[in-house]
RNA sequence: AGGCGCGUAGCUCAGUUGGUUAGAGCGCUACCUUGACAUGGUAGAGGUCGUUGGUUCGACUCCAAUCGCGCCUACCA
């Protein structure tokens, strides 16, 4: 093996291997299956600290259950992301200054699926870095056939069951891209802004109303205002007729309750039911009231383009709008209406006021409630049996608190928009014909055929395409195959668990339910295990605009600072932040990252998988685990060199994981590290099993670090560098040492995929476990280590503990007093029970090795104790003559410190029992625990009281 | 406004139904080129567990209040 650990030479090898093998394809055995959906990433998309947190979490349970003989599937996939997408290539087409209209719908897709191959790549290539064993001979794609025929069967059947329908209504639209977007897709951002309060005189010539509003410009479009009934100033008035400023037009004063709020602005709410959702809610409220003044549109005025901009008289002949607005866009338009009403005197102030602005997610355009034809989903009843499932258990969220945020949105749903105004995504499998009836189905034959309409009838298919979302919904189901009822659906559906971030629960996770629920009769999912944030070092998002994004890949390569810079400063919405990112980034980074590996940044992530909690990442981990690699390493390298070739007590035993045939000895400390392992074995179970990677990888760091290689890899030393050793101990031993470290790998790899196959390969013919000449064997689907009850052995472990103690005690006064830990020592033992005499002798080799101690005599009670520094085993005093290694000072010093320690400990236990409530209330076993802590602590004060004594005399 | 979560060592975080001397990693101090590993070893310093009150024999842990921080949802024209 190389000297230092090298993952960039390991890590590429293996994953194209076990690609080639086809060893992430699920076996056909396994009595269980176990599968895991991937989130398809948006297929042009890039890798970035997320998706390295999600596909971690992902490919350790996939690589765990596969290794637990589970018939196991992680189907791979990327989604189309419609918006996401179109905008990227709309943005190439800029630089050729063209629209997506100057190509036309067909050569503008044309483009897109060009760009798809191009890059599309990308991402899973980056996922293959990262390790994850996904199932490629299966990958989906949001848009292939397959999944487009599901997107056509659900929207058909919806369609024929009444749920999915055309409607005219107000929609958040995007001025910028031109199309609806839903609820979801809306960021609110808190802006400052104005007030504007506005008079409207009365028809009567009774003075005025003065309404407050952040828009004035949609004054245009007002139907109405609306006070409150009980507003003693205003509920006379109700009914009568108003003069809307600067449109010659007249509406009436309606009262509202739910929607007006006395306290607020005026009393008085301009009621502008085509731009604003809750005056849309008033408007139908009011229908009858707003008609009787024989308002155009029943008073449902739509005074904007789809740009956002005043739109002209053309579109109907009630010539609403005023030539003066007419083109200009929204903003402009209340610049000037705001100084047209105060030349009339009708502005009667101006007020800040902070309030929130609707932008789209994608295009950072402000929305404007618009009102088109759109597709939706009546949601409510396919949510009922969602809400069930989760409150029957059926689907249960992980940490469980996710479940109030999502029964929160599910008994709250609105209908479900899923029309885009955009080329790229699933076409709607709707026809109008002339007349403009509907016509939906499959495919146009279909359509055809169903309706006996004859190829010359003039068909035109719906220009919209669905919200991406909505196959997203189906990909549990429709990447298994359905609608056609497979192999695979049959075997993977339901899916084990959804491992997602927060954000995407309503998106996504709620509509999963619902369509899986529909459509397969069952939860697409059992679990959800719903993972935190990746945030910078100090807390906050990365993000492009903040400069503070790292790339998984980054980490696993390294990157230079220059280059570090380069990336973080180029293509910056904002060019101006760009200095400020540099120094921010230099600062940081001065000499950029180094490589981690694949497997130091798994750990990492697993290690920082504390449920449902964002992660601050932190370089200084990514180092530690990378360290942990290099320690797992040269541990194996110290392996290697001591059984490599040599008898290890296995040869002649039948290959697999079987008891040892040959006759070997196993030491105290053989049978430790044996016992700890089934313990480690126990206790990382337990936590993959609960989401609790945090707890695993612990488990794992400090058996191999704290236990393994701190330990028994030292104790291993004097048995087989001695010749004085048995055959059969020595046997023991590197049956042992190779044994164990093999279970470690497999225990392992499920987080650190690499750096354990690449080990195990040499580890396993040796531990036998596998032939030597096996060319295909992998440690990916060998048997996860389970506990093995029989080599759990206590006593061992408190024979080990004495030793351990022992060596602790002698280093600890070496390490006090200055005394160089290589230098030998004289001990004697004083107040040595039967136990404590034979351990020192059966171990000796282990305290010479590890403590360095010279010489080791048991004194007798009647014998003279000389000045000594001493420490603690049990009951038993190690001392270290003082001679001249010792400075008196330092040992009185030492000693008095350790005596106030247990002084203190002393002092709140004996106050403890000195309660009689304690000793009545407490159970038995606790009282009998604190009694016996006690004492020992009063013998141990004894004892070393008397030394200090016997010290100070000096 | 409603909901959720967090506050433990300088930093990043564990602490499982209330009972340990409150732990780990990084950082820090001292010593050590010992034949797996200086990406290492040995020893050590460092915390009144945000604050206040309550329940209890006993609270980091349960309850209440309070302060600070974060997120989500809904929004007042």
């Amino acid at each position: 093996m190389e000297k230092t650990y090298n993952p960039s030479t390991i890590e590429q090898r293996w994953y194209e291997t076990w690609e080639e093998r086809g060893y992430f394809s699920p076996s056909n055995s396994g009595d269980k299956s176990y599968c895991i959906m991937i989130p398809p990433p948006n297929v042009t998309g890039s890798l970035h600290m997320g998706h390295g947190f999600n596909n971690t979490i992902m490919d350790t349970l996939i690589r765990y259950h596969r290794m637990k003989g589970d018939k196991t599937l992680w189907q791979p996939g990327t989604d189309h992301a419609g918006i996401a997408t179109q905008i990227v290539v709309e943005r190439q087409l800029e630089g050729e200054q063209k629209k997506r209209h100057d190509l036309g719908r067909e050569k503008f897709i044309e483009r897109i699926w060009e760009w798809k191959k191009e890059s599309g790549g990308n991402i899973t290539r980056q996922l293959r870095r990262l390790g994850s064993s996904l199932d490629w001979q299966h990958e989906r794609f949001t848009m292939d056939d397959g999944l487009s025929d599901a997107v056509k069967e659900v929207f058909v059947r919806l369609y024929e069951e009444g749920l999915i329908y055309r409607g005219k209504r107000l929609v958040n639209w995007d001025p910028k891209l031109h199309t609806a977007v839903s609820d979801l897709e809306v960021i609110s951002a808190e802006k400052n802004g104005h007030m504007w309060h506005m008079r409207y005189p009365l028809s009567n010539g009774q003075g005025h109303l003065v309404v407050a509003t952040t828009r004035p410009e949609t004054l245009l479009g007002d139907c109405a205002v609306a006070v409150n009934p009980s507003d003693e100033r205003y509920k006379h008035m109700v009914g009568e007729l108003l003069e809307l400023p600067l449109t010659g037009r007249r509406i009436p004063i309606i009262a509202d309750e739910e929607h007006v709020d006395p306290e607020f602005g005026t009393g008085c709410v301009k009621i502008t039911p085509a731009h604003d959702f809750n005056d849309y809610a008033v408007w139908q409220r009011h229908r009858d009231e707003i008609s009787i003044s024989e308002q155009a549109h029943g008073g449902l005025i739509n005074i904007f383009t789809i740009d956002a901009a005043i739109r002209s008289n053309e579109e109907d002949e009630t010539n609403l709008i005023p030539e003066k607005y007419i083109g200009m866009d929204r903003y402009d338009a209340r610049k000037q209406m705001v100084a047209d009403l105060e030349a009339l005197g009708l502005l009667e102030k101006v007020e800040d006021h902070k309030l929130m602005v609707p932008q789209c997610e994608r295009s950072g355009a402000v929305i404007e409630p618009f009102l088109t034809d759109q597709w939706y989903i009546k949601v409510a009843p396919l949510a009922k049996p969602a809400i069930e499932a989760v409150e029957n258990g059926q689907v249960r969220f992980v940490p469980s608190s996710w479940k109030n945020t999502y029964y929160e949105w599910m008994h709250n749903i609105q209908d479900w928009c899923i029309s885009r105004q955009i080329w790229w995504g699933h076409r709607i499998p709707a026809w109008y014909d002339e007349k403009g009836n509907i016509y939906v189905g499959r495919s146009e034959t279909e359509v055809r055929n169903q309706h006996n309409l004859d190829d010359n009838y003039p068909l035109r298919q719906d220009e919209d395409v669905l919200d991406t979302w909505f196959s997203s919904a189906l990909w549990p189901f429709s990447t298994l195959g359905w609608p056609e009822q497979t192999e695979r659906l049959k075997d993977y559906y339901p899916t084990d668990v959804l491992v997602t971030g927060f954000d995407i629960i309503f998106f996504w996770v709620a509509r999963m339910i619902m369509m899986g629920i529909k459509f397969m009769g069952d939860v697409p999912f059992k679990e959800v295990y719903v993972h935190g944030l990746v945030r910078d070092s100090h807390g906050n998002k990365m993000s492009k605009s903040k400069g503070n994004v790292l790339d998984p890949i980054d980490l696993i390569d390294s990157i230079g600072l220059e280059a570090l810079v380069a990336k973080r400063t180029t293509g910056l919405m904002n060019p101006k932040d760009a200095q400020k990112i540099e120094d921010q980034t230099r600062n940081e980074f001065p000499e950029g990252i180094s490589s981690f590996g694949t497997d130091a940044l798994r750990f990492t992530f697993a290690a920082l998988a504390a449920t449902g909690r964002d992660i601050k990442f932190d370089m200084g981990r990514v180092e530690g685990y990378r360290n942990f690699c290099n320690k797992l390493w040269n541990a194996s390298r110290y392996v290697m060199m001591n059984v490599e070739g040599k008898d290890c007590g296995i040869s002649g035993v039948k290959i697999g994981y079987s008891e040892p045939a040959v006759e070997l000895e196993r030491s105290i400390a053989d049978r430790w590290i044996l016992s700890r392992l089934q313990k480690t074995k126990q206790a990382v179970a337990i936590a993959i099993d609960s989401y609790r990677f945090d707890h695993a990888a612990q488990a794992i760091y400090e058996f191999t670090w704290n236990e393994y290689c701190d330990w028994y890899l030292e104790l291993c030393k004097p048995v087989l560098n001695n010749n004085n050793t048995t055959d059969a101990a020595k046997r023991g031993t590197r049956r042992t040492l190779v044994r164990v470290l093999e279970s470690l790998l497999r225990l392992t790899h499920p987080i650190m995929p690499f750096i354990t196959e690449e080990i195990w390969q040499r580890v396993a013919p040796i531990a036998g476990v596998i032939e030597a000449d096996t060319q295909e064997a992998t440690i990916i689907n060998q048997p996860y280590p389970t506990q093995r009850q029989s080599l759990i052995d206590e006593k061992a472990e408190n024979e080990m503990a004495w030793v351990m103690q022992f060596i602790l005690g002698i280093r600890k006064i070496k390490g006090e007093m200055n005394i160089p830990p290589g230098k030998p020592v004289p001990v004697l033992l004083a107040n040595a029970s039967e136990s404590d005499k034979l351990f020192a002798i059966q171990h000796r080799l282990y305290l010479d090795f590890l403590a360095r101690t010279d010489s080791i005599l048991v004194l007798n009670s009647n014998e003279q104790e000389p000045e000594s520094a001493t420490a603690l085993v049990g009951e038993m005093k190690v001392l270290i003559p003082l001679a001249d290694l010792i400075n008196k000072e330092a040992e009185a010093k030492r000693l008095e410190k350790e005596i106030a320690r247990l002084q203190n400990d002393s002092g709140a236990t004996e106050k403890k029992l000195a309660n009689p409530n304690f000793i009545d209330k407490a159970p038995q076993m606790v009282v009998q625990k604190v009694r016996e802590k006690l004492a020992e602590n009063h013998k141990a004060l004894e004892s070393l009281q008397a030394q200090l004594a016997k010290i100070q005399q000096l």
